[in-house]
DNA sequence: ACAATTATCGACCAGTTGGTCATTATTTGG
DNA sequence: CCAAATAATGACCAACTGGTCGATAATTGT
């Protein structure tokens, strides 16, 4: 590896950083080139030399912090013992903890979800969100579909519904922590996801 | 009233309904005051008659959306019968209702939520919003309360929290609504509902 | 009917910013 | 050390759009 490449990996992984922060704090249309250039220590120009233009460097941050968010949240889940409603009650703390980390960034979200609903121009953000999605709600329905099994749960729970309400609590619960800086959301998620799967119980 | 005033009040209500509709379509930023005005069927300088500016439009827009809105969702819940956990059911039901009805234009809350979340310059809507959230909180805590002092929830139950839960997941399923037209969200929610419902219950 | 008042309009202007490209700087190979 | 190749830069341009304002139209009171 040249000193070339090792400036340019380098560059990047400034950019895609200092990208992030921009748009997390002045929101997609708002974040100006310059400010990124400003942010990363490089001109410009330097950023047309990695990403075509806007859509496509904000594209780069999209998959690069979706994937890194993936893998912090999921990493220790399958590494858990006890019963499903045990290792289902973790991956829920675990998996909230790892964006509740992040929560400063949390509001490019916002513009992710964005970019992803309008339906005419950004359905590679739609496919690639809906995906990231659907890992989650696989993992968090075959937990559900275990403790079924194991009797753990009411045998007439409704796996995906289940699923879908859990995931949904998760993104809902950031929302008001990001906005309610003195709303203890973690205590809140935990008791919250305590009762649900109270609820999911066999009795 | 005179014609003025008639006048007035239909052009006013056409501009908040087209202004609605453009910024659900393509976000803050990227809704041009001459597409509302064309859409309102007034000349763009007659909206500055109404509106100081853009961000005064949007402004607007906000507090009669989410006033409809909460008009809409919390309307029928004092009327019902029933124990408390049905009742929170049937609140439930009716408030993720009365927003699943409007999802087409459930994407400018991604920009009111935007507008909220900016804590240097924005605070009116902030307040505004975490107002309204208060409003459904206290009215599902209220719920809660009467169906521990009645026996109906667990005596444990940390009212807050759970309240704090529902609303999330409100906003969480309807996230998942808006992004995937084919997930099947009134169905889910009205299970999810009833399992969270079944772990507040008293053993 | 008519002039005063009120409301509407859209061409225009000024400020902003994504993207380009000629110039400069750095690295490489020999 | 030098010239070719590669990378970085920011002044500049073109396109876009929020907001203004002089001109026009509708309504009112008398």
């Amino acid at each position: 590896m040249n000193k070339w490449e090792k400036n340019k990996q380098a560059k990047q992984a400034a950019i895609l950083s200092s990208a992030l922060t921009i748009f997390s704090e002045k929101g997609y249309t708002a974040a100006k080139i310059a400010d990124i250039a400003r942010a990363a220590g490089v001109g410009k120009g330097t950023i047309y030399e990695y990403y075509r233009n806007k859509e496509a460097l904000f594209f780069a941050v999209f998959q690069w912090y979706t994937d890194f968010l993936a893998g912090n949240s999921m990493v220790d889940a399958a590494s858990l013992g006890g019963n499903a409603a045990r290792r289902l009650n973790a991956l829920m703390r675990s998996t909230f903890m790892a964006v509740y980390d992040q929560l400063d960034t949390f509001s490019v979200f916002l513009e992710f979800w964005a970019a992803a609903g309008n339906p005419a121009i950004r359905e590679r953000y739609r496919v690639s969100m809906l995906n990231m999605y659907e890992k989650l709600t696989t993992l968090i329905a075959g937990l559900v579909e275990e403790g079924k099994r194991s009797r753990v749960f009411h045998p007439d729970l409704d796996v995906h519904a289940t699923a879908m309400g859990l995931v949904s609590s998760l993104d809902g619960l950031m929302l008001q922590a990001w906005m309610d800086r003195t709303f203890d959301a973690p205590t809140a998620a935990n008791r919250f996801f305590d009762t649900v799967i109270r609820g999911m119980r066999a009795k």
